[in-house]
DNA sequence: TGTACATCAGTGAACGCGCGTTCACTGATGTAC
DNA sequence: TGTACATCAGTGAACGCGCGTTCACTGATGTAC
């Protein structure tokens, strides 16, 4: 029936996904446009309208995916605050500092997912909450709803941190800012770990 | 010689960069543009041209006097440890969640400055920096540069709470991370008061 | 005090451009016979 | 096995629109005489 096996348009679809989601958290939703975007996917504008109803529900998507996928990285993490330790030193780095588009989209992108209509808000809040989850879940294993508040914590800091070391034109105090974010995270870290 | 009062035009000035900030925090600089805003200021697209060189200018002021003004609010609060807690609960509150306009240019702006060019970047370091002085110094009175870390950690986890806030479309986990964030931002004052 | 003039802040139409979106089309493919 | 056909993912030109920017101009004002 269908000329191409089923799956070949799912994959045409994730790499448009993967693009806008590079090139969004690189230049912002405003910033970056649908032929550019297909372009970097290895296809024309035109193309688009086959996958996504509008750009509207491109970032939806995109949102949707990047958050779940940096909630994956999480749960993919050792176990316990060894995971969570090596989670924040990674995140608070030149490295991530320097390359958005690989980067956390929260970091990339929160204040214009702020400004944005309701279904990608809502796509974010959905991401937002497996994060603070996930984030709980290793802060205290036994009881990650009494760790709720530590965890937002945490994730706020760091993508606080984080957006603002790129903000800064003052390599030094970048790095004064990375720095500082490492040691402030150690202060929501639980003393002595519960797992053993 | 000149025909107005030589104030005149620095007022007008002023009125374009009252409504740029408040539009732009409303609406992201992307997202507003210079018609929209001379409009706001009760004038013709024209003449921008006659105040600033280029959007770009305008946007490096904006932030450059958003910034100032933040850091002299901070200055302006009652002495000590508490003009501090005045400062984060009236930050962390839905009045300011649901009121960018009028808010902190750091939640609302962030990460667009982040991928601005470097006048902006610049404007926004220097305020930047005169804001983690101020709050080092209610911090620690006799020693702010050793309470630069802490000082920074309470800043950039305020900016990521309100953001976040911001992003949410669920009202009861919006309000959440507001309330966490005032009882996580406690853990970055002092004990104890140093000055009495 | 009254009039002519120079100044210049502000006007508003126009510019080229890139945006999101539409659409008539192409052409490689799997299926039917 | 070979040929005609239907499908539909992808093409690329075109659309109206709002953007940042330019520019010839207007007209209210302070100054000169």
């Amino acid at each position: 029936m269908a000329r191409y096996g089923k799956e070949h348009k799912d994959v045409t679809r994730k790499r448009i996904l993967d693009s806008a989601g590079r090139l969004f958290k690189a230049d912002g939703v405003d910033g970056s446009g649908i032929a550019g975007l297909m372009s970097d996917a290895g296809l024309t504008n035109g193309a688009f309208y086959a996958h996504f109803a509008s750009k509207d529900d491109l970032v939806a998507s995109v949102i949707a995916e990047q958050m779940s996928a940096q909630a994956a990285a999480i749960r993919a993490l050792p176990h316990g605050r060894d995971g969570l330790e090596l989670f924040i030193r990674e995140y608070l780095t030149p490295t991530h500092r320097d390359n958005p588009s690989a980067g956390c989209p929260s970091a990339a992108l929160l204040d214009e997912v702020a400004r944005s209509p309701d279904v990608t808000k809502h796509a974010y809040t959905d991401g937002a909450n497996a994060i603070i989850d996930e984030i709980a879940r290793r802060l205290r294993p036994q009881r990650p709803e009494a760790a709720r508040a530590n965890a937002i914590g945490l994730y706020t800091m760091m993508v606080g941190t984080l957006q603002l070391a790129r903000a800064l034109s003052d390599d030094e105090l970048s790095q004064e800012v990375l720095t500082s974010g490492v040691a402030n995270a150690a202060a929501f870290l639980p003393r002595d770990p519960e797992h053993h």
